[in-house]
DNA sequence: GTCTATATGTCGATAGAC
DNA sequence: GTCTATCGACATATAGAC
């Protein structure tokens, strides 16, 4: 969000740096989430948004500087929907809607999950921090949200950690096995039927498994 | 002596080429595992096997070579435990048998899964072929059974194919998110203990979410 | 078959004209 | 701020001595 010298709140320079900017970030996402850190060329993101490539490490100094940025834009997103999972809340109406939620995220912003899919497959190398901090906090007060539920009896018993995980999983397995998925189905792509009857059986399945009175 | 063809049953020259081809393959299975394709140098296996890497591109032409060759290795270890469920299984059976066998293997081999996992995450441009072939026949057959299933009232109507997905999802899972996992977790690596809550948990929530008679 | 040295190409990053 | 030209590092692959 920051540059070289950037204080004032000048916008004649601001309003051209902010067009490029942020198309440079766009494409940058794309072409990441589509070949990896390192399978990805500065080059590429230049062509995709017609500028020299020069140009776009003007911008940000460097292709790493370029990623960290990519993935901090991501990272809300990619958490936005944990947290509506509150200590208040009903199971019955709060997995549904996490589930759905969570799969529609999948199917119309692929990029933050598959990044991120990447990042931890290969170690985490410039996520580790925010794994360890705002996650790790999420994480561990949906958990306890769970044990709540289990304690009040509104849930069966289950390992709470491990019941976030296969949430997880098999919300994110939309975005990140998406063309596996769609391969097996013999379709070019999903279709909005095919992720309705995700919603439907990870619901159906999720809701049933956990014992949740209906 | 001898030259690149390799037709006779000689074993003095093969048991060394041997050695080192499985060598040499289990380094790059690591090391591709841990960092992608393009993220993997040759010679990075070379030193891991204490050889030149013109020795290692002396056995396998070329580092794609050498990719393929260790996914083909892969590839049956990966499917290995689909067919195990079978049309007359019984799913109080067949369920658990196979969540415990995909979990164990993401404890014992998570190589297979990651390799794989980054490659469909980055289009499976060198699994294209397998996926089209022996592995969509392993998903259609398995989703027959779970149909023939449904029709017995073994278990709830659910769509097949997303049942799978869920299946392998919230396995692979602990191999493919293993590091993420043990981050959240906080502690260095899963232990015996945690893969055993894992199996745990997705069998119990499996079995009682399609509504499996016990 | 094995290893050293090198050819060839690509990428990230910078220098410097405009 | 923007672009062209180029540098330097490194990767794959090969040539050729042993």
């Amino acid at each position: 969000m920051n540059n070289t010298a950037e204080k004032k709140t000048d916008n004649k320079i601001t309003k051209a740096r902010k067009g490029n900017l942020q198309q440079i970030l766009s494409a940058a996402e794309d072409i990441f989430a589509k070949n990896g850190y390192k399978g990805t060329t500065v080059s590429s993101i230049a062509n995709a948004v017609g500028l020299p490539k020069a140009n776009v490490l003007y911008y940000f100094k460097s292709k790493e500087k370029l990623y960290q940025e990519v993935m901090n834009q991501l990272l809300s997103l990619w958490m936005q929907h944990m947290n509506e999972i509150t200590a208040d809340s009903h199971p019955k109406d709060a997995l549904p809607k996490y589930i759905k939620n969570k799969i529609k995220q999948s199917q119309n912003h692929p990029n933050a999950s598959r990044i991120f899919a990447a990042e931890v497959l290969h170690g985490a190398h410039f996520l580790r921090t925010s794994l360890q901090q705002e996650l790790k906090d999420q994480f561990q007060q949906t958990c306890q949200v769970f044990q709540a539920w289990i304690d009040k009896k509104w849930i069966d018993p289950i390992h709470p950690e491990h019941l976030l995980f296969m949430l997880w999983s098999s919300t994110q397995a939309y975005a990140d096995h998406g063309l596996q998925i769609s391969i097996l189905m013999d379709k070019e792509e999903l279709t909005e039927t095919d992720f309705e009857h995700g919603i439907t059986a990870v619901t159906q399945v999720i809701l049933k498994g956990c014992g949740v009175k209906t």
